[in-house]
DNA sequence: TTACGTGCAAATAATTTGCAGTCCC
DNA sequence: GGGACTGCAAATTATTTGCACGTAA
């Protein structure tokens, strides 16, 4: 945790403009605290309550989407209704092991497109988001 | 229309072990009968009223869960909490325009990895989902 | 001080489910 | 005729919002 003391943090909301509050610094610590991570909401406001953060779920919503609109966080779309939120805002694509819905990056050297499309008429690609659904091979010998 | 008369469909639902009754055979007529499409389960709800189609959402619903696990429609995971329902359920990639939150298919042609990356220890991979963000350009002349 | 932030619970939005009646085989 | 299917509305799940109080600047 030593690489992300509490200061650091602050200096980081400042230059977002949202005010350091001790909500937004203490989900921000859990966030960020603890390398690259793929939490949803509940997910949070969970390690939150163990973490003994008084916080309330509707503001870790609401503390996720600042955070994502400030560009400190990323949302990703996967199948299922829940969002999940990745902690390195940073272009990079994601492997999705479709037992458990978990998501772990994918090292960017792995992946490349050979050809990037042409945009449909009048549009101009903002983006590629890339999932590899991976499914957990039977484990031999128990 | 004439590509996918009443009966084909049938033998379709049959060979997906669905009976072929009048409301999902309403609804694969809307769904197959126009070409690859994209739609939620709103989307084709308001398409059943407009075409008389006596269907109610829950149906709805239930039959594009149906017809996803027979292999028939391909869900789609995006931005947002609606899920879409491919007609086109082989393999391949979209385009997202992020202002209207269409889907467009990439021609297969048009996209290929370079590099299929290893999957996490203990994993195979399932499959490859690549999503391209594209941003409609500013119309010029009004 | 003062506007921004937070907590709570009710409101929403998307989707699923239980049960009684209907329809295909 | 029997069991699968449907419709409705209520239930669920994920998320947002309104309002009164707390707190950073």
């Amino acid at each position: 945790m030593a690489g992300c003391p509490v200061h650091v943090l602050r200096d980081k909301l400042r230059q977002a403009q949202l005010r350091p509050t001790r909500q937004r610094v203490a989900l921000g610590w859990l966030l960020f605290g603890r390398g690259d991570r793929h939490l949803t909401a509940e997910m949070l406001f969970e390690e939150a309550k163990a973490a003994r953060v008084p916080v309330s779920l509707a503001t870790v919503y609401n503390t996720l989407r600042q955070f994502t609109g400030a560009g400190l966080l990323r949302e990703i779309a996967v199948e299922g209704s829940r969002a999940f939120f990745d902690t390195n805002a940073t272009p990079h694509h994601h492997f999705l092991v479709e037992e458990s819905g978990a998501l772990v990056d994918i090292p960017d050297s792995d992946l490349a497109l050979a050809e990037i499309p042409s945009p449909p008429p009048g549009c101009a690609i903002a983006g590629v988001d890339i999932v590899v659904r991976v499914r957990r091979l039977p484990q031999k010998g128990g």
